[in-house]
DNA sequence: CATGAATGAGACTTCATTCAT
DNA sequence: AATGAATGAAGTCTCATTCAT
């Protein structure tokens, strides 16, 4: 999918390119993309991943340049895949609220349901200053937020989303919570249900995105104020 | 500094001890330190480091079980520095909202003055699944964390922070959009306004952990909803 | 060419034979000429000798064994080319003198004016114990050789080159200068003025396989050495 | 010996410098004499140098940079060598004639001595265009012709041998015959009689080197030239 | 016939790590 | 304490060569 659709890592030189190298090119994405989940990058070996296909290393190389580009790949395809379920799934007809809580909930699901090895390589590899390929990489990040941003943006445009801060650091407000949420998940291998989480974080993101009704919003500050003060006056008028 | 208060990674076999030893224990983790930022985890390499020193790679090893365990003491160290700040600067008798505005602000900071490699290294390597690492590391992220976790704790108790969700969640909820600040930062090369962003991700934050109020919620909702819902009437009668 | 009138080098298992064969087969010839030439016979691939004509690498080796015998063959046909220009143009009638003098300054033309590229080919490949190869490019040495060893046997029996050593050092005592100067020419990129040199060469040549005038030699020595001793003693006696 | 003196070749990035190094050095220098002098350039491996040594290939590595430094290193150290015997045995007082035949001598028996093997990698790797290694390699050659080039220049001083040519083509004329001959050996596999092949060859070539007595060798031509012409005449006069 | 594809083999490279001194 | 030296292991890369279609 993602090779014929996104070039953008340049083929080996002996790419070999007829119908059966397609197949190749997906095995090896595949095998790929279990030994990369399951070690990641770091301990992954480009010889387990031939061994896996009972083919040689030489061909790998044959396929694609390196390690890295593999890799690479590997989580280009991720992501591909991932924005075509996005794309397909996005209820188009639907209100701003809707399609952001689809898009939260899709991408929580899509995170935790490829597995903890897929989500770490992506969160993680994705995140690794990559030489040459954090820029491919870095697109692929562009283009797989991108229905984020438009549904951002529909919900700016009118008046449903907040518009007083930049849609990149909406964007982070967004996202930034659903990785940390997904490391937790990862790193405690806790099994984390999935819908109640995206039901959460849905709702208390969609809370941050509203616009501030100021009047409303000071008035609630100055009660809140008021209270933990007397609260406070309390305690030191009566220390222990 | 770290490696005295916090032996949690296991020392050298041959781990020297002597008063010149402490000197040595410094100089490589700053060493380390400096080429861990300036070529990330993977590029780095344990003969630069000694190189710096003018020591031999052997030496090193003398005092860290490996070039693994001597970047988790860079980063350990480095959350040590910036736990004593946070916990050294917080305004102990602050509002809930000041305290967290101020590890908002002193979290950002922190990261970006450190400058983008160690800002890089932290959430980078701090992110990978390292192996036996991730333990000592997960602590050290639980320990820093600690601060903010104790200010919504009390948030939460006096009503002042919505206790509809765990706080593990609001934890995501608030150092997810940091991280996804920073990385933004860092990748992009981009130089940022520390004060402005701080100041925007507090309000926006600390908007969201309001306990939500339940009626004017509903109430925004449906007023938002009926709004769309009428212009999407109004497009469909008069397409195009 | 010279894969009909030789065939010395055993054909391909499945060598195809047809007319158009014929053409592939010179094509390939000169395509690997034109590369083994440029790049020597180590740093040249078959792959690039497959593109420049447009075909396969598997191709190639349908015509040729591989690498070693296609390279064998470029070389034998160019000795086929050399051989057949000197017994083209041999003085039949001319003096043994002339039919030397001549051959020498071929050799230098031919090797000379196909470029330095297949000189290099040819005089360092043609010298690499090239295993299986060595023996069907030691024959095509001796052909290439004969018009020379037939001259010099003719002079012999005349008398005009002496007798007293096997025609084998002779032979040795031509073409290594020959060789000898090409290198430098090839090594040193220098342009050599092939006229100036063949001449000199075919000059300094001739007058060595003279017989030797033995009281003539003797004398001359006689007097060298005579002189030489004068010399010394005088500088002794004088010395500074 | 040539690593002290020549240092040519950059060493290898962590080339050790001890006192077991140079040991080292000697040692794998050695073994690669060995091998490279059995199998040719082309089929030595690395692993099998290394093997012979028991150590690992890495280590070979840290020495060298790579198999064609190596390479260039064993030839180096034999021409070294070479030189070193030539320097030591040139008899200092003895006449140009004396000491002419002596270097051809050595010569020839330098390169039949050493074996068959390094004869061959000497003349046919020395006379490969190895990229960047030929110009340590000619410098070498510079250096192991040097004492000819001064005993020819002396010769030429004293009018002993002839000025008419220029001296690059004199030493051509001595070392290309050697070569050939050595080449005729090798290849041939052939036993040589180094003191007759010797004796024969410094005396030739000591004729070739002489200055032609211009009258004499005219005269001599002249002779040549009606004898033949008249005897071919007899042959037209009674042909067959 | 031609070729796409695969591959064995070997050169290099780089490092973290070990160990004897 | 320090270190020189060695090295296993893996990545990277390049090719000649083979073979089924």
């Amino acid at each position: 999918m993602s090779e014929t659709a996104h070039p953008v890592l340049p083929a080996s030189r002996r790419q070999p390119a007829g119908r059966k190298s397609q197949q190749r090119v997906k095995e090896i994405l595949e095998a790929g993309r279990a030994v990369f989940s399951e070690k990641g990058y770091a301990r992954a070996t480009t010889a387990e991943i031939a061994q896996r296909l009972g083919i040689s290393e030489a061909t790998v190389f044959s396929y694609f340049r390196g390690k890295r580009e593999l890799c690479a790949r590997v989580i280009g395809d991720w992501y591909d895949e991932s924005i075509e379920a996005i794309e397909a799934g996005l209820p188009r007809d639907g209100t701003v609220h809707q399609q952001f809580a689809f898009i939260v909930r899709m991408h929580l699901q899509l995170m935790l349901e490829s597995g903890t090895g897929i989500c770490e390589l992506v969160l993680s590899e994705g995140r690794t200053r990559h030489h040459e390929l954090s820029e491919a990489l870095v697109e692929m990040q562009r283009r797989y937020t991108a229905p984020l941003m438009r549904v951002l943006a529909r919900g700016q445009e009118c008046g449903q989303i907040r518009s007083d801060m930049p849609l990149r650091l909406l964007r982070s407000l967004v996202f930034g919570p659903m990785e940390h949420v997904l490391w937790d998940a990862t790193l405690a291998n806790r099994r984390t249900d999935i819908e109640a989480t995206a039901t959460q974080l849905a709702s208390v993101l969609w809370s941050a995105l509203q616009p501030p009704n100021v009047e409303l919003a000071a008035l609630a500050q100055f009660s809140q104020d008021v209270g933990e003060a007397m609260r406070r006056l309390e305690r030191e008028r009566a220390p222990r």
